[in-house]
DNA sequence: GTTTCTGCAAAACCTTTGCAGCTAG
DNA sequence: CTAGCTGCAAAGGTTTTGCAGAAAC
């Protein structure tokens, strides 16, 4: 599955309104933060945030599509979520797994997927992008294949 | 950069109106898709439908957005493009290269993309594939960085 | 008490679709 | 000719933003 680290030009500051990113971007424990944050534990899988939104409500949380949409940014500010884009649905979210980042090879056709770790491809990785001058390097790798059971 | 063969499950064939992809999906020739192909030849970067349609108006073509998109939309679906999803701009086009594929290095700043060969991870993946039962194994590899002439 | 967060409604996006007219073959 | 392409305008979806009120600390 695609996965980059949520790392994008920050857009410069307003004065008015709601900033997106107000100092460090989560400063305070709040119930829709908390549920949002339990909410996202409870599944290790990418969701968008309307589903996520959904899935809260069905929950029976009390929290805006807005307020869904902020959090996320703000986690995703700080480091806290993977993000990934999807053509279909819009942006995937998840939350980034403790250790290191890892790379997984998911099923075309049902779907799951299946951690791999590749100390191989991230040394190739980094010596790559030294090799042409570049620095902050990041890789993404999205492989995907038909799984054993599901090859009728 | 993350690429992906456009194949998405085709929605139900409707009886009005003009059809996503009418039988092969790329029948006439016409002064708009000769455009639109041959500003995709000019760069063999990627591009969101918007940024094309743009610069086409500017090289004096006389086109409209939705054709842009249709165009691409065809050309995805007749395997002449890849398309790879992007978070922030919309859906990424590039003409597919000749031969097989290839990966690339962008520069985070100024966009510019390097070719890098890496026969390392194309064997990486498939062995990675094959030792966990999966077939058909795809890879997509996107790697990111800051070049040496944007680091400030 | 402040400062930050929330939520609604509205706006801003990108993309797709309906339809009438045009055009390549 | 006629099937296929074009472009406008409008709709469809997701995501963002303004602002007033609520809540955390």
């Amino acid at each position: 599955m695609t996965v980059q680290s949520a790392a994008r030009p920050e857009p410069a500051a307003k004065t008015r309104g709601t900033r997106t990113r107000p100092g460090s971007g989560f400063c305070r424990q709040t119930r829709q933060r908390r549920a949002v944050l339990r909410c996202l534990a409870a599944d290790p899988g990418f969701v968008t945030a309307q589903a996520l939104h959904a899935r809260l409500l069905a929950a029976g949380e009390r929290i805006g599509l807005t307020t869904v949409y902020r959090t996320l940014h703000a986690l995703a500010g700080a480091g806290l979520l993977d993000s990934a884009p999807d053509p279909a649905r819009g942006q995937l979210f998840r939350l980034r797994p403790a250790r290191g980042h890892q790379h997984y090879l998911i099923c075309r056709d049902c779907r799951r997927s299946i951690i791999v770790t590749s100390a191989a491809v991230e040394g190739w990785a980094s010596a790559v992008g030294r090799s042409h001058g570049f620095t902050q390097v990041q890789h993404v790798i999205e492989l995907t294949g038909v799984c054993a059971t599901c090859r009728t």
